[in-house]
DNA sequence: GTATATAAACTAACCATTTAGTTAATTCTT
DNA sequence: AAGAATTAACTAAATGGTTAGTTTATATAC
């Protein structure tokens, strides 16, 4: 097994190994939203990575191994950028808005997702919670803070920070979640430019009328 | 294949077909639930429901048949108690509240119930589309008559009502759908009596302060 | 005597995983 | 720099366990 170097110099050295390896991800993560980690054909898996099936075994463990890969990649991705907005400086207004798009958009880019995600939430196993702990957690952690510096500073109403964080959370990954019953309702595409614009804005309307003690203030 | 009979009358006579047939069903909700549908074991769900396996095959077409019939069957219960509190004449805040409430009443009492709904809403396919558009579609629109009703009325902010619908339902569900993680986050169980309280309150608490023009007025 | 059930053996297909081997790239030797 | 040695990347084809669904034979209830 090959070891993918990365230099410490700043930059990643791209290995073949390391493509390879990406591109199974990257095929396997639309196939196991859609059918499920039993439903998925490793058959399938493998031809859409346009490699041979025991490639995948040759990078992974087993199917399982995968499918957990598969989920850590994107939440590692998102916790890096979660961390990111919720470091940086300004108001609990400005940084709780802005986590909230940073969240939405990035559902945007990637419609199997909420799939992959709801998994990881539902059917919980040993190897998911680990998961959890290390990118899930530590974010909610952080809104907590927010939420809480927010309520000491008058900008909030005096919320539960845990629940708070969950109606964020649900306000955002419901519409991708329900993605096709909202297709069957509005007979439209959920991921058409408008309507993310249209729902990103109802989200964000709703949370600076439902949290902020003055929703009407300019941001900052 | 037997005909369950529903009387006319408006009760139901219990023949010992229709007890078996539901027995089948309970026992396999948490299965499919936990396991999706590739993989739920028939054997499993068999033994669960105290039956031979051949039985399911007497009762359903197919695992892909019963599969359905699991989720139809809860769907259609949660549709009849939406009807009724949509139905019931009072004021849009006092209806919206109720529907929110009954909504989460209904998800508390069944754990499973999530993973199963979540599962009509990603994977589609035509079977459960034909689900959603009987059971859910026609309370989508009452809730979107309601919303349309209250901002006439100026009850409601100038909210878009199909968005609306769906951040309520994302409140409700995401709690339940995110059950395993809220237990990490906080350390507790998530179906205790008083988080769901506090929870419940959390929610209604959100959508007056997010969707009404004057929150604080006393129901009715 | 028809509908509802059990038990248990069966099968046909499926599918995750392994094996045994090939090819491509890199390093080592002289 | 030529070629030998080594390792990494990859493949085609089998293996072997699993499992949805069937069948057959038998039993009991209404």
């Amino acid at each position: 097994m090959s070891a993918s170097i990365s230099s410490s110099s700043g930059f990643t050295r791209h290995t073949r190994s390391d493509k390879t390896r990406a591109a199974i991800l990257t095929a396997a993560a639309p196939i196991f939203s859609t059918n499920g980690l039993a439903g998925a054909r490793t058959e399938a898996i493998a031809s859409a990575a346009h490699v041979n099936k025991a490639l995948l075994y040759y990078y992974f463990k087993s199917k399982d191994d995968l499918h957990r890969a598969v989920i850590e990649e994107h939440l590692s991705e998102f916790s890096r950028r979660a961390d990111e907005v919720l470091h940086a400086p300004g108001s609990v207004r400005k940084t709780l808005l802005a986590f909230i798009g940073m969240h939405f958009d990035y559902l945007s880019g990637i419609p199997y997702y909420p799939r992959l995600f709801h998994r990881l939430l539902v059917s919980g196993g040993p190897g998911l919670e680990r998961i959890a702990r290390k990118h899930l957690l530590p974010v909610g952690r952080q809104l907590v803070q927010q939420i809480e510096r927010g309520i000491e500073s008058g900008e909030l109403r005096r919320v539960d920070p845990v629940q708070t964080v969950i109606s964020l959370f649900g306000l955002t990954v419901h519409y991708f979640s329900a993605a096709s019953f909202i297709r069957l309702m509005s007979n439209a595409d959920p991921y058409d430019r408008k309507r993310l614009a249209k729902r990103k804005k109802e989200i964000l309307d709703f949370v600076r009328f439902g949290l902020f003690i003055h929703p009407e203030e300019p941001l900052e």
